[in-house]
DNA sequence: GTTCCGTATATAG
DNA sequence: CTATATACGGAAC
């Protein structure tokens, strides 16, 4: 089933295969439509809450891994492992896996379900890194949880 | 501040 | 297998 849920600024699309996360997918909200978000669904009530400051661990959900290799899991499980509000650069969680900061953002690009694999809370040391669905919504996560990047964001 | 390599992983040819 | 492309980092200008 897929779930489209929309604040001011962020729309979030949530494709569910029975309580198993397929895909989220981001974007700007565009003005025109609000969506109403259709509750009872956990996780779709907890993404709203999220949205909204509250400080959500979505780390209980599945998410369904199918078709990336061994090591984007093992990048991205250890992104889930990463606290609300708190961020680590590439270069630290390329340390930890025995590889190199490049291969962290490669893997990160993966990402089937960013927000509940909170992938926007790997930076780069020297400016914010990269988002696929736009370092503009990256930032909007971030600054939800609290943070707020360097002004020395380089590309 | 820039530019240029080294690096690990993925993908195309 | 070789070549090319990265959501990086660090060294060198």
């Amino acid at each position: 089933m897929r779930y489209t849920l929309s604040t001011d600024t962020l729309t979030v699309t949530v494709t569910l295969d029975h309580s198993i996360v397929k895909k989220v997918t981001l974007r700007e909200a565009d003005q025109s439509v609000e969506d109403v978000v259709e509750s009872g669904v956990d996780l779709l009530d907890e993404i709203s809450a999220y949205l909204n400051g509250g400080r959500v661990d979505f780390s209980r959900y599945a998410v369904d891994l199918e078709g990336l290799t061994d090591f984007q899991r093992r990048v991205l499980g250890k992104v889930r492992q990463i606290p609300y509000g708190v961020v680590v650069t590439y270069g630290t969680l390329a340390r930890e896996l025995q590889t190199s900061p490049r291969a962290i953002g490669n893997a990160l690009s993966r990402n089937p379900a960013p927000i509940v694999i909170p992938c926007h809370r790997v930076i780069g040391k020297h400016g914010i890194g990269g988002f696929t669905s736009g370092v503009a919504i990256k930032e909007h996560l971030l600054q939800i949880e609290g943070i707020s990047i360097d002004p020395s964001s380089n590309k």
